[in-house]
DNA sequence: TTTCGATGTATCAGGTTGATATATCGGATG
DNA sequence: CATCCGATATATCAACCTGATACATCGAAA
């Protein structure tokens, strides 16, 4: 999950773990504050499966490989890299630079099914901010999951409220999430709308009644919008 | 944050795991479907610490305790519990009673700061599910902090989305994202101005059009809210 | 009768989180 | 000029959660 996120920031530019970050946070938005044992260990991992490769760091020249390993419990290993010779410029920076293998990752992790062990909100969330790599139809299915999935959701949690005995403060929560709910898949229905019309090539404007014909880079409500919310557990938030 | 769900199903009603699940999941609605593997551990965690007790087995004598350790990476251990013996009546279920310690742990994770690792908005739902075990204040004082930790995200979220240069999608995102915020603060505002409503000692009826006292089950105010600012990520879930 | 799904407890590998350790750089303050 | 402090930067850890899987029993359909 994480990995689709940071392979789709390297395909823009190389960058450093903590710049990866940085742009998470106030680029995306997901992942509010992604956390520093989950970024390196992921970085790793990517490393080791070829996604990715370290392309220079910004002065020193980081060691061949510090041999992770040590599973048994030793404690050592922590000292070294004072190594001062050329420490260039700023400190020592990672910097890592996408692969053709993680392009091909990347474009399987965007769509391929959700490999589980996600988040449901967060992994639709992450996949549309990347859904102009998408073909077009595959961004129309994956809009399309979500709405069923959202719907689903819908469907248990009206059942959920008008089960009775249900605490004030419960019911509200789960009305709340309700309408979350109704909120986000009324968002994806206009990003559907939009996305179909920008799909359609624009036939013959047969179609007298019907209008707007679309240009619409925008859709039309200016305020569309619309959180993906979460409906989920929270509702809150 | 599972341990305050788990006691607060206790304390209505004594329960084995199985149905623990199943309360979340059709009740609270919170923890959409707990994993076991959260669960009974959770479980294990909270009876040695002495805030549950197992109250009786449907049937089988439930062993002693089977000696979890075996640290150093063997890798073994996992065949045996054969032992084809007191296999009573029900089957082998494990049911759960709180104790008062447990009520009294309860009381503190209800009430404390979030413990950290909180996913915020999971957190708030929980802790609002069993609001009516709070005093009148703490209840309003759970509201305030959460509508102020709103507050917050949406001034972050509206800065990222008058950064320019953003993806369509990624803008669709946002926008969504920080309406969504702004929803759930002003429901936040309503139930907090019911609250205060309720706790008000209903002054001698000076002002006259209002009326009735209470009930309120479901207060008024269509469009209060306000809040601005804001975004977070969305809402997560 | 056998198969299948619900009930039930339990464990594991893998991934996440917040906290913490280590280290360097640039600026503010005295 | 020294020193403190906060931002930048990488890395690890314990604790926890998740989905998958194993094991076991029961009731009902086929």
């Amino acid at each position: 999950m994480l990995d689709l996120a940071i392979l789709g920031l390297l395909l823009e530019q190389e960058m450093h773990g903590y710049e990866i970050r940085r742009r998470l946070r106030d680029e995306l938005g997901l992942f509010a504050n992604i956390s520093f044992g989950s970024l390196y260990p992921a970085l790793s991992r990517l490393e080791r499966s070829g996604a990715v490769t370290v392309a220079g760091s910004g002065g020193a020249v980081s060691a061949p490989i510090p041999a992770t390993g040590s599973l048994g419990g030793e404690r050592a290993g922590l000292r070294a890299r004072r190594a001062g010779s050329t420490l260039g410029t700023k400190r020592s920076r990672k910097v890592y630079r996408i692969t053709d293998e993680g392009r091909t990752l990347f474009e399987q992790l965007l769509e391929g099914d959700e490999p589980a062990g996600t988040d449901d909100a967060r992994s639709f969330g992450l996949r549309l901010a990347f859904a102009s790599h998408l073909a077009p139809s595959a961004r129309l299915a994956l809009l399309e999951r979500r709405r069923a999935q959202l719907t689903r959701r819908l469907a248990t949690d009206l059942a959920r409220a008008s089960g009775e005995r249900l605490d004030v403060y419960t019911r509200s929560l789960v009305e709340h999430s309700t309408e979350a709910t109704e909120h986000d898949i009324a968002w994806l229905d206009r990003l559907i709308e939009s996305e179909r019309l920008r799909q359609a090539p624009m036939r013959p404007a047969e179609a007298s009644g019907d209008l707007e014909t679309t240009d619409s880079t925008d859709l039309g409500d200016p305020r569309s919008g619309g959180a993906m919310t979460s409906t989920s557990p929270s509702g809150a938030s």
